[in-house]
DNA sequence: TCTGGGGTCCTAGGACCC
DNA sequence: TCTGGGGTCCTAGGACCC
């Protein structure tokens, strides 16, 4: 398991060295919380999470570099660092943007020494920091990493594939901090006494595990012994469903603006649904009031089926408006909208409708080409006018976003 | 003034079938 | 006195992940 070190911030230091040992954060849309600290940050107790506006004095006194979300930004390092990794095992599973599986299997007889190797060839290849976990199941390599992250005599790298440290390590890590062991699950386990994840490995009861925690919590507490149950997915499935949503950079009091939102998202979403060669045939809606303000709260919801699936941005914004028209209600602020596509099938999977047709020839070469120029020119390029001209009311706040040096040509870092 | 966004898996229970 | 047995599909909600 190779997992990226304060991932975002790593990014914003690549092309920023002033920025090495000082505390950076990086903050979620609309610059609301704190998703991303180094460690100087977490120092300043600067939790995952925080309301910037909390903070923001904390900041300013500790001169901590403050960022904007830049998603364009890590989407590419993310690409650079994993196709670094895909050279240096036999198969590699992506699990997110800053982590990757990878099978590194009969490569050589010093896994300890391997991980290191891993280790630096991404940091001379991409300049991204990452730390290693190496054990003979998921569950336990997430445990390796994991202490990679805080032990600093281990220098990043733990190789728990054979059994000397293995006890050692257990007893040091808490059960919460299992992968996929979460609060409330950490919670009925105290209740029985079990503290540390070496306590939960050897809990005698399987049966009272799986009815506790269900059958995937047994298969967590399995690999810890070294019992493997989750594989590799080397070949991910496509989405079964697509969500796209936003906090609004102001409150939105009007429909119109409301419908602006609600086609940029599906808009979104339908180009992922087209990406993965996929129809969908319901639509969800969704607007909702602030829920940390002190105003008539409103949350609405509305659903609406298609007879036969489609791709077609087009249609299905016609679907949302529809949608909107009818959860829609004067006089309350939403400060939050956004769409699902459900029921999701492959393309010519779909089923037919006697009455009713699905998207023409000419329907499907529209929006392909939609694509091609938005991909060669830039996202937005071609759109709908339900889209909005110019979405100020509602636009999402990003005051401290940094450039998108390596993905717009405009953008680029100059060299002096 | 002010608090993100996008996913997955599992289970129980309802509804239905023969 | 007193009404079987075996199964599937779907959905909502819980829990978890990054």
């Amino acid at each position: 398991m190779i997992d990226c070190n304060s991932f975002f911030c790593s990014c914003e230091r690549l092309f920023d060295p002033a920025l090495k040992d000082r505390p950076v954060i990086v903050l979620s849309n609309n610059d609301g919380c704190a998703i991303a600290r180094t460690n100087e940050a977490k120092a300043l107790g600067i939790k995952m999470g925080d309301p910037y506006f909390k903070i923001k004095e904390l900041c300013r006194k500790n001169s901590v570099a403050v960022f904007s979300s830049n998603f364009s930004l890590y989407t590419n390092i993310s690409e650079r660092v994993m196709n670094v990794l895909k050279k240096l095992g036999q198969e590699i599973e992506v699990y997110s943007v800053d982590e990757a599986w990878l099978d590194i299997t009969g490569i050589t007889d010093d896994y300890l020494a391997y991980g290191r190797v891993i280790k630096e060839t991404v940091e001379r290849e991409v300049g991204i920091p990452v730390g290693v976990g190496i054990a003979r199941t998921k569950t336990m390599s997430k445990l390796a990493n994991h202490i990679a992250k805080k032990s600093k005599k281990s220098q990043g790298v733990v190789d728990l594939s054979h059994g000397r440290y293995w006890e050692a390590a257990l007893k040091r890590v808490a059960v919460g901090d299992i992968w996929g062991v979460g609060a409330r699950s950490a919670e009925k386990l105290k209740a029985l006494g079990i503290k540390s994840a070496y306590d939960f490995a050897y809990y005698e009861n399987d049966v009272l595990i799986q009815k506790l925690l269900t059958k995937t919590g047994l298969q967590r507490k399995k690999e810890l012994k070294g019992i493997r149950c989750f594989n590799l997915e080397l070949d991910p499935d496509k989405k079964k469903v697509i969500r796209s949503s936003r906090t609004f950079g102001a409150p939105v009091y009007e429909k119109q603006h409301l419908k602006e939102a609600v086609a940029n998202y599906i808009t979104a979403a339908c180009e992922k649904l087209r990406a993965q060669q996929s129809l969908c045939s319901t639509l969800v809606v969704f607007a909702r009031t602030s829920p940390f303000k002190n105003v008539p709260q409103y949350y609405a919801y509305e659903e609406a089926d298609l007879k036969v699936a489609t791709k077609d941005t087009r249609k299905l914004i016609e679907l949302g408006w529809h949608l909107v028209d009818k959860l829609f209600k004067g006089g309350y602020e939403y400060k939050k909208a956004g769409i699902e596509l459900h029921r999701i099938v492959d393309e010519g999977q779909s089923q037919l409708d006697f009455f009713s047709k699905g998207d023409s020839i000419k329907d499907e070469c529209l929006m392909d080409t939609i694509d091609q120029v938005n991909f060669y020119q830039g996202g937005g390029t071609v759109k709908s006018m339900a889209c909005g001209v110019d979405n100020k009311a509602w636009r999402m706040l990003r005051d401290h976003k940094s450039p998108r040096f390596t993905t717009s040509w405009y953008e680029l870092p100059k060299v002096k």
